[in-house]
DNA sequence: GTGGCAACGATAATGATTGTCAAAAACGCA
DNA sequence: TGCGTTTTTGACAATCATTATCGTTGCCAC
């Protein structure tokens, strides 16, 4: 039987990956991320980036973005559901909140008998920034 | 000058992939519909169907739809913007506005300096049908 | 008709992500 | 601290949807 062990390891990767997630503002990919943490000096497969991220976005840690035509972008987030407005040009985020959206979304579904409804928003946009 | 031709050719090809969408319920992989088209005995190449739909939808023809881990899915559409409450099971779509959310989004990403702003929405869910 | 040029399509290339599996590292326990 | 078990790692190969090539086909304006 054995329900044993959750067995999560402790590892310097994974601390690597999770502390670099730390300090960046924007979204980022698999493949920045790895790069950033090659030229810090850490040496860490990408497969194992690839790994960590997946893990951290089951686990709820972090949040997932695939852009039109681009490759996965992550980022440490707050807990609870929220969506993001995006930069177009530095990956800049802002998290905001829209209870009516949420309500909306359901309410819709309802109305057409749809079940288990889930959804997915992202605003993009040129951050003050950028603009120049 | 000459501002001269859109030049875009009627062919067999274009014909066949334009109508098949217009009898499909909803959204379609480009691999699908190659597959459908063949069964039906209509000689297309995989290359032409993805240029067609990708033509069709740069012209705002049909709707494209990214789900997560799988292929683009293709659909024809009414026009204006809109979103899709769209079934995991079988893809069945229904088109629906909100204007209330388009304004949000809007507002939203004006509060905080953003500017030349666009969004993504998609409901999923699981329709009466394939509730079982 | 026919010539120019868009469209086609078989095939190769791309590129992000995932699978593989032997070797390395954690960690519970002695 | 040493050991055995189990997870994790990572170099490399494999996947697979999409895109690029480029010689051929055939639409269509004249
Ligand atoms: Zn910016
Ligand atoms: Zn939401
Ligand atoms: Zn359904
Ligand atoms: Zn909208």
């Amino acid at each position: 039987m054995s329900e044993s062990s959750a067995a999560v390891r402790n590892t310097r990767q994974r601390s690597a990956v999770s502390a670099l997630l730390g300090e960046m503002e924007g979204f980022h990919s698999a493949q920045d991320l790895h790069a950033m943490l090659r030229q810090r000096g850490e040496r860490v497969g990408l497969t194992t980036v690839y790994r960590t991220l997946q893990g951290l976005a089951d686990a709820g840690e972090i949040d997932v973005m695939r852009p039109p035509g681009g490759e996965h972008l992550y980022r440490r987030c707050s807990e609870g559901h929220h969506h993001h407005l995006v930069c177009r040009v530095c990956g800049r985020t802002v998290e905001v909140a829209g209870p009516a959206v949420e309500s909306w979304a359901d309410r819709v579904a309802a109305q057409h008998g749809y079940a288990d409804v889930s959804h997915t928003l992202e605003i993009f946009g040129t951050c003050p920034t950028c603009v120049r």
